[in-house]
DNA sequence: GAGTGGTCTAGACCACCCC
DNA sequence: GGGTGGTCTAGACCACTCC
């Protein structure tokens, strides 16, 4: 059932033996999970493994436990997947459309003062500039500037930026992605906005400003996205306390 | 140091200690913390205990890991509070206003088919409707539908409407709240909209509609919210991996 | 090599829930 | 009372980082 030897935590393999359960319909939203003591007894591992295993599941929210009374397989399928930070290309993948972008601008700067005290970095400092059309199956969907310190991505390309920007930063210079801050707001499509878009001025559109963290509370960048009121909503999944 | 006789777990203790040091300044950002073994040996607990009150400040976003080099303390200091869930009342205060309501209208309905579908209920079944115009220091910020299952909430009067529901939830009934899924879009305002906020016709507003679940996963309530664009924006802080 | 966090064990006692 | 999750112990070995 689980293999005491491969590089895999054991913690691990069992949280994901049960996701498949729970994935594949073997145990069924309001089921009651085996005890904890089952499981250890069953998988022939400690208790306290058998702990983290069980807890990973319920802060991913697939199941909740209950004081005295066991652990359950949580009610709601839907909506599983919007958690958490995702990029646009996650974003739209996720929602069955295919990313694309026409790339606008893409530039080295200076640091004006306002962008280098958001990102924590001296005034003047280089900067990537970077203005892009985002596209969902080849329809515009939102227009978005990126500011990133030049240091910390060095070696990004116009090929990287027509694909995803968090993918080459987590997977090629190994950076942490940790966590963002979000602005949203309701605004009119400015002249500009309405032509790079493709619709009507005035017609409205959301407004999303992010600046993203490293793990380490390093600012990675700072986004603005003017994204079509027709096209797009923004969705979230959030839990109470965190 | 701490109270090994105490009701409060040791973990949380630690926790509390640890986080009283951050706030104060004791600890400051970008500081190391002591090791696991250390506290452990300083408080007299085992190591585990340590890494419990370690991995819930964590979580919280206070502090972070690096493998094979220490605990450290996070950068950001800022928006710490708009982490999570909140009730407009909630949302109002942690911007440093006074939250109130008008209630607009307050009946209890049979649930139409969508409704039903939704809160997983039968079609037909009592729910509350409550429609409350929401301020902010007394200037309206945004006009609210709320849509509850009444066995689900026994006992709701006009009275706690006008205040905040989710505190009666929380504190009367003792029900859990677990997470939410919502939806933000933009638009422009209809003529109801715009004359119960108080702004021109064709304003800018943010539409919000969320779907509260306790944490057992029951459906708890739909609500729409129509938020003035030029007194909201809708602030959020979210983490990579979920 | 010394120190760090990551994982894991085999027990233990407690409060809580349900019968 | 019997079962459940919550907390806690006193060890252990590992992979990783930094010097």
């Amino acid at each position: 059932m689980i293999d005491k030897s491969s590089p895999l935590p054991i913690y691990y393999q069992i949280e994901e033996q049960i996701k498949e359960q729970i994935m594949s319909g073997i145990l069924e939203p309001g089921d009651m999970l085996r005890s904890e003591r089952e499981y250890a007894e069953y998988y022939q591992v400690s208790r306290m493994t058998v702990r983290q295993a069980i807890n990973n599941l319920v802060s991913l929210g697939l199941i909740y436990k209950k004081k005295g009374s066991g652990t359950f397989v949580q009610e709601k399928k839907i909506e599983q997947a919007l958690h958490g930070l995702t990029s646009f290309t996650e974003d739209m993948r996720s929602r069955g459309l295919t990313p694309s972008s026409r790339l606008i601008d893409f530039s080295i700067i200076p640091a004006t003062q306002v962008v280098a005290k958001e990102l924590m970095i001296e005034e003047h400092t280089p900067v990537y500039e970077i203005k892009r059309i985002r596209l969902g199956d080849d329809i515009p969907i939102a227009f978005e500037t990126n500011i990133i310190p030049a240091n910390l991505v060095l070696g990004l390309t116009e090929e990287i930026v027509a694909n995803s920007i968090y993918n080459y930063v987590e997977n090629k210079l190994k950076l942490h992605i940790g966590s963002a801050t979000q602005v949203i707001e309701s605004a009119t499509a400015t002249k500009a906005e309405a032509e790079l878009l493709d619709i009507p001025k005035q017609s409205p559109i959301l407004l999303i400003e992010r600046k993203t963290f490293l793990a380490n509370g390093t600012p990675l960048e700072l986004v603005k996205s003017s994204y079509r009121g027709d096209r797009y909503k923004f969705m979230i999944n959030i839990n109470r306390k965190s």
